[in-house]
DNA sequence: ACGATCTGCTGAGGCAGATCAGCATGTGCC
DNA sequence: GGCACATGCTGATCTGCCTCAGCAGATCGT
């Protein structure tokens, strides 16, 4: 894959037209290629210094731990997507980052990153953009979670996941492969399992969607976009706003 | 004031230390002065081009409406926030921004932001530091509603925002003046403003803080501390990162 | 070939928090 | 002064979702 073709490369392309030289920059950003086994976290809580990542291929979920012992879930990166870049810019890490599947990822150095903006701001203000993108997410998630009821939240969800998945050609209108369990969505949507179970049920008996066997297939796009009051607009535009 | 006595100038300080021509560009940043009524959206969803702000005085909440007519209000905005940076890099609001009280803010233009940027790299990393800050707010507040009950999330919410009052000096360890009323809560914290009623009873019967008459007063801080699960350590840390 | 473990699935019962309704105060406006 | 309207407060009732419990089928290590 050319340093153009890589998903970061696209996905900060759709903000900033960026140069020859710019994307020769931020193929130097990629260090050491690391795999990662599922289940076992990356990151967690506390730890200082951590590399950030550039995903490359996995699933990997973000998620805080609370004293009680539950945990919410609080976003999944796909491949293209930038970890931990948080973790950096305040040294410690504040959630934990865990693959869902295995996962191939690029270390960046926290030194590398703040001197590659230094000496090419248009990329720091691409990776400004990506990192809004993802608030913009986690701003939808959190009104799901405060405003929506279980059911059009699980159906908003399961959107979401495809419109952000199709940008990096991993979806069509009918459906995706999705590697995550129920007790997964539960701790993603602020449910239980068993009731993420029930409504996943009903979202089958209503024949809009169906989440099974490791794939979401969509019957009923326009019944789903009603329900769960769906708008992608946040999560894409047309062309690069800065030429 | 003085461009580096601005709240904005004090808090990217925080994290990137600015030399004078930094400051002074980000002097230069502030437009026009506007004032707002309280209660009179400054922007609104789906509005494009809107410029930036950057808070001198007074409070405003961030906010998303849903079909249904419920609204989630997403975060509050105190002196020396930066308000809209998502609308300006996406050209179209994403959310709406509502006064809470009186306010002044200077008008940041997408143009000037964009080219300051570029010309003082350093600023956009500042920036970037900032937005990131923001972000892990509005995670702190996802996972309080996902799995904190109403209390504890009652608690972490009034300890967060006196947190983040004492960066600029508007609050202290007793208390400190909250312009919001029980409804507004309700709406940040995905409750009804009935049950916020009884939730702040309990609390005040707890005798852990009383939030009453547009002020909040902390009668046993600890306790609050516990009962939220409180860790205050995302919102501060010593000292500027880059040097 | 065996239990151990994970994931999906379902029923019964309980509770946190919503909804509806009503009353009391305060404040800006004519 | 009187009205409209926002805000705080409380009781009664209803419900969405949780918890606990148990079963079935897959996948795994030994």
């Amino acid at each position: 894959m050319t340093p153009q073709q890589t998903p970061f490369a696209l996905k900060l392309s759709a903000f900033v037209a960026l140069s020859g030289e710019e994307l020769s920059a931020l193929d130097r950003l990629h260090g050491r290629r690391k795999k990662f086994a599922a289940g076992r976290d990356m990151v967690h809580q506390g730890q200082i210094n951590q590399p950030a990542y550039i995903l490359a291929s996995g699933w990997v979920c973000s998620y805080k731990l609370l004293s009680g012992g539950g945990r919410q879930i609080v976003d999944f990166q796909i491949p293209g997507d930038f970890l931990g870049l948080r973790s950096v810019l305040f040294r410690t890490a504040d959630h934990n980052i865990e693959p869902v599947t295995r996962v191939e990822a690029s270390e960046v150095l926290p030194s590398d990153l703040l001197d590659t903006f230094s000496r090419t701001p248009r990329l720091a203000t691409a990776v400004l953009w990506a990192a809004s993108r993802d608030e913009a997410m986690v701003v939808e998630h959190l009104v799901g979670i405060g405003r929506r009821d279980a059911k059009e939240r699980t159906a908003h969800f399961l959107l979401e996941l495809g419109a952000r998945l199709k940008l990096v050609q991993l979806s069509t209108p009918l459906g995706y492969a999705c590697p995550l369990s129920q007790y997964m969505l539960a701790d993603a949507m602020g449910l239980s399992a068993v009731h993420v179970n029930r409504v996943l049920r009903e979202l089958r008996d209503d024949g809009l969607v169906t989440f099974q066997h490791g794939k979401v297939t969509i019957h009923d796009l326009d019944g789903l976009v009603t329900l769960a009051d769906f708008d992608k607009s946040y999560l894409d535009h047309d062309g690069p706003l800065l030429k």
